[in-house]
DNA sequence: ATGCTTCCCTAACAAGTGTTTGGTAGGTTA
DNA sequence: TAACCTACCAAACACTTGTTAGGGAAGCAT
């Protein structure tokens, strides 16, 4: 399954014609354990995509040269292929990881079987501590999510966005038909506004800082249900 | 669109010198006018930089080579050079060309002398305008201004960064000392609330959708300004 | 015809890209 | 002692990157 990769940089140009390819895969294709070291104490790999993480999450994934990585973790380019065996496998578990993370706790709170308003403020709460956890896999995620996703390889990526889109939107639904929420507005749009503005935070949030995830999380409710227009 | 189908060559270069030394002209400084090309018809020019703007929107500036602009403009990559002096340039003029507007419009809107509400709900609404009119250019200064900011050359991103966050901030502030916003939330983080929220729709805004910017707009303040909870 | 201008192409160059190969210091085990 | 494994370095390789020279076809003015 992970196999095979396209070597050279993709490119959907349609024709990679006879000129393309200089023979360069010199036959070593044959043993299939292509995993370049399983041995790798897990600790030091955390380390290293942390490291990787922080300098994707500034600079962008494409924008980051595996040297940058390298020098942000204390080592030469190179020596980063002894613990993964590219640069994209480093996104993909930071990226995966996160998500398996973020949908533990998702699950628990939509399993939890609460009302419409306890279930839209269990997941935002839920999401600025996820933030809290892991700003710079949900920046990297924020930025190139939308790049990847058509990748087969970051499919879970989709699957994963579906999955939000789902729970999100039943969610308000349900609560627009318990008559908790508003009838008159557009629940896709809706879902929208609300899905973007708390994973933004991501951009601007430290942790550390002045407000905690559950402070902004209570906030950010209130100006979302109630609105921040003073009642008269 | 007309592949461009020589993409051939790539001839083994001579020698790859070990005389690395040899520092190209750096050229940094814009002091005067190093314009390249004047006498280009400004048409063309646009042209060029709308199709460069929606390549930088969808695979992110530094994904993008410059040979997928030319791709996408139907010429080749060095024929660029007759019309910018360099891809930074041709962001440069993207940004600067959106922000140059963007501000015709904020600033008409604060010089109304509205209400706070009525202020809010202009920006607003001027937002999403900008939005429709520039969608690409907004995308990419979403993605790119954090990291592109700091640079001297991009240094008004900086400045239309305070400008935006004074004229926001203080419209909500006036509004709470006016008892016409809630006194109880964190003018800052509504202000970073709403301003995230506004842009974001760039990323999945299309232009002839079934909503238009009013719409939007219209959604979108209704949300933020009494909330989506059913008033009881 | 000539010259000039506009706009693009061909072909290259040098620096930078992700990745591989071979080596090796230091620890552990036999 | 030797063999072995882990975790790294040094140096390259094959390719891509932004950018530049030189040239040439088409159009216009003289």
């Amino acid at each position: 399954m992970p196999t095979n990769k396209p070597k050279a940089a993709n490119q959907p140009t349609a024709e990679n014609g006879p000129t393309a390819g200089k023979k360069r895969t010199a036959a070593k294709n044959q043993t299939a354990t292509k995993k370049p070291q399983v041995t790798a104490s897990p600790e030091r790999r955390r380390e290293l995509l942390a490291a990787a993480a922080e300098v994707f999450a500034a600079q962008g994934y494409n924008a980051t040269t595996v040297r940058k990585i390298a020098d942000a973790a204390g080592m030469l380019a190179g020596s980063l292929y002894y613990h993964f065996d590219s640069k994209e496998s480093m996104l993909d578990e930071i990226l995966s990881d996160f998500l398996t993370e973020l949908w533990e706790g998702y699950d628990t709170v939509l399993a939890a079987g609460l009302g419409p308003r306890e279930t839209i403020e269990a997941l935002v709460t839920e999401s600025f501590r996820e933030i809290d956890r892991h700003r710079a896999a949900v920046a990297i995620y924020q930025k190139e999510s939308r790049t990847l996703a058509p990748q087969p390889r970051f499919h879970y990526l989709s699957d994963s966005q579906q999955k939000f889109e789902k729970a999100w939107l039943g969610t308000l639904e349900r609560g627009v038909a318990a008559k908790v929420f508003r009838a008159d507005l557009d629940v896709r749009l809706t879902y929208r506004f609300v899905r973007d503005t708390v994973w933004v935070a991501a951009s601007w949030y430290r942790p550390g800082g002045q407000h905690s995830p559950e402070e902004i999380a209570r906030q950010y409710l209130s100006m979302v249900l109630d609105g921040i227009a003073l009642r008269t």
